[in-house]
RNA sequence: GUGAGCGUAGCUCAGCUGGCUAGAGCGCCAGAUUGUGGCUCUGGAGGUCAUGGGUUCGAGCCCCAUCGUUCACCCCA
């Protein structure tokens, strides 16, 4: 017997049905924004995420499912998907279009962790990315795309929390602040930071060891050291979201672990969630697309984990689930087995779920699964009743049944279901 | 990669200090009703006790390893 591989799950129809719903908001959600889909491989050159999301990462030091293929290339399965757009942008000429190109992605990512609560190995994302405006409007339009999409699918207790980490005019500065701030007393801090110290000062920021934390209490905010131009587009987007009416936090020490942010980052975090509390997150990337070997693009987006999110709604309410219900049943007799799938043929022809027994089996046997089905309505075909040319519609719900004209029995039913269906 | 908990029927679980052919509830299939679901009753199918090794007269139970799973660390979605 196999099982699914290690951090990977099936997602069966019951639901199958709750992701649907869920990704057609997004979708029409982006509609209404003008993002456009995109869909970008599951995997690409190993080289892209090492120059397109940092070589002193996480992700690209532990976490990738990089495999050799037969031709001896090297690639792998993607572990975030705004390199592989920025990516396409760049091999499409997106940049000839009418600028900002504004794109969106649903799809798998790969990751190869220990799997917990809220992480897998191959888990959902929903993004989107906005390339070529480096206006605070464009930060802000993609922040409040992601509140509205929490709102529509009736999540609260999201909380915003926002920073800037400047730019490669002004972070040098403060990166260097930071390293006097912490060289004197590095003794008192985790191997980790210590490793760090050197290599990524901006990560000392977010070390969550208590021991680190207390002895940085006082280290000094970016704020001061964010060059004018930072400083005014960090104003701006702070303003823009309070004029939105929507709520954040200011989090000097929020830093991304993804190396292609610059000025605005920001994450959505769930308290609901456990260790695991970041719904998504993402921000500002000017200097992705030339690290790609493009020409200077700026760019901004978010990433969205939709496990994490479909958990924290099962939580607190229940989520919607697509409309995929069957509304009758049609059970016939041995011997009208064939009348009976040409019905049922008829009544999916007018636009409604239908589900047909194939047989083999005693009424009662049927009746049982009809029950089963959740379906409001039966239609069964009995050799008495068909010589008269009528079947029976039974109402699987209250119990009752009657005898319908057998040409009356597709207008009927869709009078009874309402709507729609029986328009087409 | 590190640490801890847990693996008994499709599901949820019981199984004493190691001792007969390993159990329950739910679910599934069939019958009671030769043409009618839900309720009830009766019967049936379904288990290499995660896998491999060890200790023992004897292992679901004890020991070791492996795999899986859960949670946490690291980090992120």
């Amino acid at each position: 017997m196999f099982s699914s591989p290690r951090g990977t799950a099936d997602i069966l129809p019951e639901e199958a049905r709750e992701w649907q719903w869920m990704e057609g908001i997004a979708r029409d959600l982006c509609a209404r924004y003008g993002y456009g889909e995109i869909r970008t491989p599951l995997f690409e050159h190993t080289e892209l995420f090492h120059r397109g999301v940092g070589n002193a990462t996480d992700i690209v030091e532990k976490e990738m499912y990089t495999f050799v293929d037969r031709s001896g290339r090297s690639l792998t399965l993607r572990p975030e998907g705004t390199a592989p757009v920025g990516r396409a942008y760049l091999e499409h000429h997106l940049n000839a279009l009418a600028q900002p190109v504004k794109l969106y992605y649903v799809g798998s990512m790969f990751r190869y962790e220990r799997p917990q609560a809220g992480r897998m190995r191959e888990f959902h994302q929903f993004g989107v990315e906005v390339f070529g405006s480096a206006s605070p409007l464009a930060d802000v339009e993609v922040i409040t795309l992601a509140h509205s999409f929490y709102e529509a699918l009736g999540s609260r207790d999201t909380l915003i929390a926002l920073n800037s980490i400047g730019c490669p005019q002004c972070r040098p500065r403060y990166l260097e602040a930071l390293q006097e701030y912490y060289r004197p007393k590095i003794g008192g801090f985790c191997a980790n930071c210590q490793r760090r110290l050197e290599r990524n000062p901006l990560r000392l920021l977010d070390c969550k060891e208590e021991q680190c934390r207390r002895l940085s209490q006082d280290v000094p905010p970016i704020y001061d050291y964010l060059c004018s131009g930072c400083r005014a587009h960090f104003q701006q987007v702070q303003e823009l979201l309070a004029a939105s009416g929507l709520a954040f936090q200011l989090q000097p020490r929020l830093v991304r672990g993804l190396d292609y942010y610059t000025r605005t980052v920001f994450e959505f975090i769930h308290s609901a969630l456990g260790a695991q509390d970041a719904l998504g997150g993402g921000g500002r990337y000017d200097g992705l697309i030339e690290d790609l070997g493009g020409p200077p693009v700026p760019g901004v987006g978010f990433a969205m984990g939709l496990d994490r999110l479909l958990v924290v709604l099962r939580q607190s309410g229940r989520p919607g689930k697509a409309e995929t219900d069957p509304q009758v049943c049609v059970l016939a007799f041995s011997g009208l087995e064939k009348e009976g799938f040409l019905l049922a043929r008829q009544l999916r022809a007018a636009g409604l779920r239908v589900l047909q027994d194939f047989g083999e089996r005693g009424l009662k046997a049927q009746m049982k699964w009809a029950g089963r089905t959740g379906a409001p309505w039966a239609v069964l075909l009995g050799p008495d009743e068909w010589q008269q040319q009528k079947v029976i519609l039974r109402d699987l719900t209250a119990g009752g049944q009657e005898e319908v004209a057998r040409e009356q029995i597709v207008p009927e039913l869709c009078r009874r279901l309402g709507s729609a269906a029986g328009e087409r």
